[in-house]
DNA sequence: CGCCCCTTTGAAGCATATCAAACCGCGTGG
DNA sequence: CCACGCGGTTTGATATGCTTCAAAGGGGCG
């Protein structure tokens, strides 16, 4: 399936991955067609790519099958550049597209050799990885699933308290998943009712969540 | 404003940040009201932080004062890490909130230290960077706006050519924007009505960007 | 030529926003 | 101690922007 390649083959636009692999790694091209699948979601990552020619969108998609894509990627690009082992969205081609590749080990490594113990990408890329599940649930998520999406991201972040005492206001609430206070208070009244949780205290800000595997469902 | 500190008094969260500093660099520690600004949009990057109590929101302003909140800092986390010389959002305490700081060069000679011409980190940072801007688009503008920062960008990573040729769909543009192929469609239409933009050729693929700067406007 | 995909356009429905009012706990000052 | 005011939240009624459902146009390709 690679078409391997040399340094004199090797087209004009020549980007960052070019420059990190430098001599260092073998790049290969391999061409796409339109709306073939370059990577899929939870699929090991194995190689990064630079888009020759053509468009690549990376994405995620819902059980329900909406997707919320979150970069079109166009000549020059990079993507699919992972600190895990697997990659965290999709990407196919929009068009017919060229790829240039390389071994995911071989640019992880120069890394490894590069940093030490603490590794600054991975903490930028823990704040991306974020920001990615963030325009799924802003560009696709209902208000009942934003907000349990919302109350589970806190439960877990705050380590399962048995009362979640959450510091912000409905507001703030609102303004992180896309919403209008108003909602978000609706939406916590009908989880509520529903008995997936409960308001302890007097101020509406402690909850407890009473059902975590339904919340986790209406998260999609 | 800043109150220093030293290894003694540090207290028990000792995350990622200290261990980056280290010894290397000096922590302080300071303590911000409810609602307090800890630092805004535009202004130099001069400190790295770490919540030590309390939480703190990263969020962008549109104009007219709608507000995407990007995350919530929570104590043990480190925010305002960045690559370039200023924030690319505001940040400020939700409640009363402590926490360490570092100055930014610190951190980001020891980075450089680490790493080559070629810096990774910029290039996670970069993606990191568009993803906040596109949450934004997705939590708070309007189909309008969405359909016009969407032109706006591609015409400037295609370098503003004269004609744009759109390598995706409408179904495509609206997975981006978080919208149906048929809002997409009605926003291009009614761009093209009022005169900014125009269709080339029969695919309605080709779009000639004919006022860049009431498109800007609508972009908010 | 005819089919298929993409796009546009129209009509109706619905989820969420907007506007409005009441409640509630809390802090403050009388 | 109570009255009051105030910010935050809930709840209700209405409005609206976007989606959904539907159909037709238009171009490319077999």
């Amino acid at each position: 399936m690679l078409v391997r390649t040399n340094a004199l083959t090797r087209r004009s636009i020549d980007g960052p991955l070019a420059t990190l692999a430098g001599d260092q790694v073998a790049c290969s091209e391999f061409r796409y067609r339109r709306g073939a699948e370059v990577f899929g979601e939870g699929e090991p990552a194995e190689y990064a790519y630079q888009v020759i020619s053509g468009a690549i969108r990376t994405y995620k998609l819902l059980s329900d099958g909406r997707r919320q894509i979150n970069s079109f990627h166009l000549p020059g690009d990079i993507f699919g550049l992972e600190n895990g082992r697997a990659h965290r969205f999709s990407a196919d081609a929009v068009v017919e597209t060229e790829v240039r590749i390389t071994r995911r080990h071989s640019l992880v490594d120069v890394m490894k050799r590069r940093e030490t113990e603490t590794n600054l990408v991975d903490l930028v890329t823990r704040n991306l990885q974020h920001a990615e599940n963030h325009m799924l649930l802003l560009g696709r998520k209902t208000a009942l699933e934003k907000v349990a999406a919302f109350l589970l991201e806190m439960d877990e972040r705050l380590a399962h308290p048995n009362v979640m005492v959450l510091p912000m206001g409905r507001r703030d609430i609102a303004d992180y998943l896309g919403l209008t206070l108003e909602t978000v208070s609706r939406a916590l009244s009908s989880l509520r009712d529903e008995h997936m949780l409960r308001f302890d205290g007097q101020t509406q800000r402690e909850v407890v969540l009473l059902d975590r595997i339904r919340l986790a469902e209406l998260d999609s």
